[in-house]
DNA sequence: CCCGGTGTTTGTCGAAACGCAACAAGGGGA
DNA sequence: TCCCCTTGTTGCGTTTCGACAAACACCGGG
């Protein structure tokens, strides 16, 4: 096991940040750390709801499968944020997987330490039910995005988000903090990879992004904008 | 102004069930009871979240609009339901808009009296966020169906959870509890009334369903489900 | 260095679904 | 009763996308 984690992890992360010293060292007495490869699975949906967890460093992708075997990625988590935190809406189960889209570090704690973390901290619950209110906002986008979006504004659309939450400056624009390849884009947009193949390749002629394999970057934002809102 | 309202409104209500006739007295007492006709607007979306509702009768329909003016309808609520919970979620302001899908009774209370209420009535808290997780259920589902699946089996999909939610059964099959038009449908499965209108017909062909102007009745649910799961 | 797996590109083809348009059928109000 | 407006139907042309297929690029390991 490790050694004792040092406070200031914990001090400028939304759910704990009214916390003073001493209130962080209970958290963190009693938090599992774990760190995850890249591809490896946190939780499963269907599974008994357990542990909440929190994500210190990394991507967390968000997949729900299909009856038919079909992946669809719902969101991704940035490094900072709760997840897993079905307790919140009162669920048994985890309502969807959460995969590592890059490595990760996570601290994680049993679920029955929710309500008691939400009565005695102050702030906690707080940023939880914030957290969700975000999400929830952003699969109502979503869905109103695949409900009335072509193909190629959904993709331009799942672009902007992932520089968003997840976006590098680098030299010649902005880069995806993470691995992406066209299936994970497909799976975002709800279409088939040869399609984002197409159009990426059609955009990069435009000089609107440039890929390397497994790297996207997006070197005209505002264009991909125009084109998101059905030019 | 109207005289008191029964106690006996609340007492089977959900998010009241383990509350004493004093509390529901209390709780009356502060509420505002209002009738809506059908169509009418319960509230607006981006609209300062100042009240909560909770549906007595009738059923509201949640819906968002896009920046080009079409319209997308997220759920339906059926009566015994709280809604417009935005506080729950920490909002300031309201997520989406709610019509009437039919002429609807709600009772409301200021949104300041959501804390109090949490804090003072057991179960109610609970019942809120067990709400907003069973949505948020429904949500997911919506996206990975509206991602993976094609129009017919949305379609389907959309058929099978109105009457689900607001079946009333009559002589040959399961009615559509309020009245739904080709463009409702349209606005629910993420596509157009001409395509809607199509299926309908050849399903009524087919004796699956069978339709009056703005009332839906499934004669054949097993079939549906059937066609819902591609076959 | 070669080899296999994974990820990407590109082309062709066809089906699904949409837009347009014209028209039919009810229903409610004057 | 008549008229108008909303709702629903249907045919046709067009576009968008997905299915299939073949080949190439990149990467790590033996």
């Amino acid at each position: 096991m490790v050694g004792k984690l040092d406070e200031s992890l914990l001090r400028d992360v939304g759910p704990f940040r009214r916390l003073d010293r001493a209130q962080i060292r209970e958290i963190l007495d009693l938090a599992t750390p774990r760190r995850f490869d890249e591809g490896a699975t946190v939780f499963r949906e269907g599974h008994d709801a357990d542990r909440f967890y929190l994500l210190m460093d990394g991507v967390i992708r968000v997949v729900r499968t299909t009856a038919g075997g079909e992946t669809v990625t719902a969101l991704h988590i940035p490094s900072g944020q709760l997840f897993g935190i079905a307790q919140a809406l009162r669920r048994e189960t985890y309502p969807a997987t959460a995969l590592c889209a890059r490595e990760s570090l996570t601290l994680s704690w049993p679920m029955g330490l929710w309500d008691r973390f939400s009565a005695r901290y102050d702030g906690f619950a707080e940023e939880g039910y914030k957290t969700v209110g975000t999400r929830v906002g952003e699969m109502n986008t979503r869905i109103v995005e695949l409900a009335t979006q072509q193909v190629e504004q959904r993709i331009a659309g799942t672009l902007l988000r992932l520089i968003n939450q997840a976006g590098r400056k680098v030299e010649d624009g902005i880069e995806v903090g993470f691995p992406v390849t066209r299936q994970d884009i497909s799976e975002m947009a709800g279409t088939t990879l040869h399609t984002v193949s197409r159009l990426l390749s059609a955009w990069e002629k435009q000089g609107i992004v440039s890929s390397r394999r497994r790297h996207i970057t997006v070197t005209d934002p505002h264009r991909l904008v125009l084109i998101g809102e059905g030019r």
